[in-house]
DNA sequence: TTTTAAATTTAGGGTAACCTAAATAACAAC
DNA sequence: GTTGTTATTTAGGTTACCCTAAATTTAAAA
């Protein structure tokens, strides 16, 4: 497996693969590539037998491409906590190094990895490391969007992607802080919040929102 | 830089390309591939600045190419360190997980990961780490075809080569040992060694005692 | 100095991973 | 249900990195 091709399963898992069908667009959008390519990378992936692909519908994992993408979202987690925890590295920086070091990473190398780190439960976006924690998280969080207007909610996830970092550390949102969704204007696609800490209203993208995840206090 | 051109730089330089020339035979030989393959990828190397080559006498390296090789050769043993000293590897397995794992390393990573390290002198196979020891180890270290017989001498360095770490340490030699050189027969490319500690008799192919490298008691 | 052997290059191909432009299919709107 | 928009595929092309077979150059031997 070549890393080009894992950054297609994993980009799949991320975008629901696993239980729906991910139309070609949103993976060519997400990869920056055109949208043949991504035709012609699924007719090989669904020849290697990790995705299963109808034409014109798009693509699903299949259970052995669900667990290559598992290991490979575990490779990058351990790294940013490693980077972050002990080579000091910021929060936001750290996403582009795992994104390379996932691909050089033997099941050895995670686990040992993984043992010296003590184990965590969650890298420092709020994804879930472990396969039982994944699991529990596709199902226990909700998105900012879904959250009850003027219910305190804490940030437990940001889907870790490098602009999607920036934007939200732009708004001083950040793992772990409390915010109340004071408004929302689905017409301008707007949320407004209110920042537990600061106290400040914060406005942001409901669709870019959608990134958040946030659970009850 | 792709992986497969920072591979080949790190050859050439291990090849001594960075003061002599070295012929494509030598490369193909070590890289596993066909001469032919290795011609074209010199010449893009040459149009890429990192190489001069001269058709049918071989390539050395430019001073950026130069450069270049020490860069990836200091990450590459750095993290040798790491997989050695913190997560518990046995030395002879972590050279082929540096070999993915030094060209998925940042400036900025390689930096922090030496300081968290404490900055290590030397790789596991005795390989020095910083430029400056780099050069010294050059000019300072003797082959252990060059010692002299019967003059007691401390292993030092073993070129790190998959292969080359199986070799020797199927024949008991490993970094710190005291040997001393009993026997040569370049007729029958035969070293006969005394090893220090056991008092035993090895005796060693002398093209291989080539990548064995010792220093005077 | 001719002959032979070895190293190297040239020629011709192959696959992976990208692209653009044009054709086609699916879906929504009128 | 025709029309228009968007998504997708097909067609054709590029570059990187690998190959084998054949021609060529260099170096060694006779
Ligand atoms: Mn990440
Ligand atoms: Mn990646
Ligand atoms: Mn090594
Ligand atoms: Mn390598």
């Amino acid at each position: 497996m070549s890393p080009t091709k894992e950054d297609y399963l994993k980009i799949l898992f991320e975008l629901g693969g696993r239980t729906e069908q991910v139309p070609n667009k949103e993976i060519a959008n997400r990869l920056s590539i055109s949208p043949p390519t991504v035709t012609e990378m699924m007719n090989s992936l669904v020849k290697a037998g990790w995705v299963v692909y109808t034409p014109y519908k798009g693509s699903k994992l299949t259970q052995e491409g669900t667990d290559y993408a598992k290991k490979l979202i575990r490779k990058h987690r351990l790294w940013e906590v490693f980077l972050v925890k002990h080579l000091g590295f910021n929060i936001n920086e750290v996403h582009p190094e795992a994104e390379l070091l996932e691909h050089s990473t033997s099941a050895e190398l995670a686990d040992r990895l993984e043992a010296y780190l003590e184990f965590p439960e969650y890298c420092p976006h709020g994804g879930a490391i472990s396969t039982e924690l994944m699991e529990e998280q596709e199902v226990s969080t909700v998105h900012l969007t879904e959250a009850v207007l003027g219910e305190p909610v804490r940030i437990s996830r940001i889907v870790d992607e490098d602009k999607l970092l920036q934007y939200f550390e732009n708004h001083d949102l950040r793992i772990g802080d409390r915010v109340t969704v004071t408004g929302r204007d689905s017409g301008l696609d707007l949320l407004t919040l209110n920042h537990g800490t600061t106290d400040k209203e914060i406005q942001i993208s409901q669709t870019i929102a959608q990134y958040l995840f946030v659970e009850h206090i």
